[in-house]
DNA sequence: CCACTATGAATGAACGTTCATTTATAGATT
DNA sequence: AATCTATAAATGAACGTTCATTCATAGTGG
C-alpha cells in the first residue's frame, strides 16, 4: 500500500505510456491500469473518472515542463551567470533537450493538442500554458532587443515566431524524426535566434 | 440512389465536420452518417470499415492540401508571372489562405497527427505529405538563394524552419485564435521569409 | 429481372464505472 | 508485546452503456 501521491503519480505515468504507445483514442482504464501493474478500480479511487485522469494527466506535463520554462526565464535563478545571452542559450537547449523532446512527451503533448478543440478543458490547459511561455519568451526578448538596441525588431512577433518555430520542429521531431534529428533541429531554432539577436549568439 | 463517388465524398465531409466539432475518438459511425443525412450502416458499404474511412478522410484533406501546394511550386503553372519573388509571394498566401486556416481543416490535421505516432497508417500518410511539402519548398528556396546570390543559406534547413514555422502557426490559429490572427500569422512567416530573402520579399 | 444501393434493427465485443469484499496499516487496549 | 479495532487502500467480478459491424429487407435503375 502506498500513499496517495505515490499512486497518483504512479498513475499518471502510466497514462504517459500508454497515450505515447497507443494513442488517446485507444487508452482505456484496463491498459492504463495494468501498466501501472495495479488493479482496474485503482484509477476511479485516486482519479474519480477517466476524464479526470487524462486532464490530470495533461496538467502533469503541462506544469513539468513549465516549470523548467520557468527556472529559467526567472530573473532570479541563479544557475546561470545572468545574462541575457547565456538566458537564451540556455532556452534553446532545454527545448530541445533530451528530456523535453523525447517520443513519449511529444507524442503526449500532441495527442492532446489533437483533440483540445472539441474539448474545452483540454483546450484551456494548452492555451494557458501557452500563453505563460508567450509572455516570459517576449519578456526576455523585449530585454535583449533594449539591451542589444536592435533595431524594427517587434518582441511579441519574434517570440510568436519563435515559439510556433519550436512547436513545428516538435511535430516534425515526432512525425518523421528520421528527417530531422534533433541537432538539426536545434540548429534551425538557432539559426532564427541568430538572425534576430546576432549580438547575442554566436 | 446517388453514384459511389458522391456519397463517398458526403461521407469524408460529414466525418471532417464531425472530427472538428467532436474530436477524433468522439468520432462515431452514428455521428458521422447522422451528419451526412444517411442511415447507419451505408458508411460499412462504400468504405468497408471505420478504421479505413478515417484513413479515407485524412487522405482527402492531405491530397487538397498537397494539390494545392504543387499548383503553386510545380515550375510549369501559368497562374503567375513565373517569377520566383511571385511564387514565394503565393505560397505564403496561400499557406495562411482562408481556405487552408479554416478551423475545420486544421482541427481535422492536427486530431490525426495526435494519433500518428500510435497508428502506422496516418503516420505514414502525415509524413509522405510532410516529405512532398519539404521537397518542393527546399527547391523553390535553392533556386531563389541561386538567383539571389544570397551568401551562407541553405536551402534545407530554411525549408526545414518555414515549415515547422506555419506549422506551429497552424497550431497557434486552431488552440489559441484569439491571441494569434490570421493577419499576425501571416506577418510573422513573412517576416521570416523576409529575413531569409530581402532581395525577394519587398 | 438482376445487380446495386440503402436502411436500421439486431448483435456481440469492449468500455467506464460501481461496489461488495479483501488486504494492509496505524493507533488503542489489555 | 500481543491483540483488537478502525480506517483507508486495493481488488476484480458484475453491470449497464456505447460502439462498430452485420444482415435481412426494401428500394431503384438499367
Amino acid at each position: 500500500m502506498r500513499s496517495r501521491s505515490e499512486r497518483r503519480l504512479q498513475l499518471i505515468d502510466a497514462t504517459i505510456r500508454c497515450i505515447a504507445q497507443h494513442g488517446l483514442s485507444a487508452t482505456t482504464m484496463q491498459l492504463v491500469t495494468r501498466e501501472a501493474g495495479l488493479s482496474l478500480g485503482i484509477a476511479n479511487l485516486h482519479f474519480k473518472s477517466k476524464e479526470n485522469l487524462l486532464a490530470e494527466t495533461l496538467r502533469h506535463v503541462t506544469r513539468e515542463y513549465n516549470d523548467g520554462l520557468l527556472a529559467i526565464l526567472t530573473p532570479k535563478n541563479s544557475t546561470s551567470d545572468g545574462s541575457l545571452a547565456d538566458t537564451l542559450e540556455r532556452l534553446l537547449d532545454f527545448q530541445l533537450s533530451h528530456g523535453v523532446t523525447q517520443r513519449q512527451k511529444m507524442a503526449v503533448w500532441f495527442a492532446y493538442y489533437g483533440e483540445a478543440s472539441a474539448r474545452p478543458i483540454y483546450q484551456k490547459i494548452c492555451s494557458s500554458s501557452d500563453r505563460l511561455s508567450m509572455q516570459k519568451v517576449k519578456e526576455l526578448f523585449a530585454a535583449i532587443v533594449n539591451e542589444g538596441q536592435y533595431q524594427d525588431r517587434d518582441p511579441q512577433q519574434l517570440a510568436t515566431g519563435y515559439l510556433a518555430l519550436i512547436d513545428g520542429l516538435w511535430l516534425s521531431l515526432l512525425v518523421a524524426p528520421r528527417v530531422l534529428s534533433k541537432a538539426r533541429g536545434k540548429d534551425v531554432a538557432r539559426a532564427y535566434l541568430q538572425q534576430a539577436f546576432p549580438k547575442h549568439l554566436d
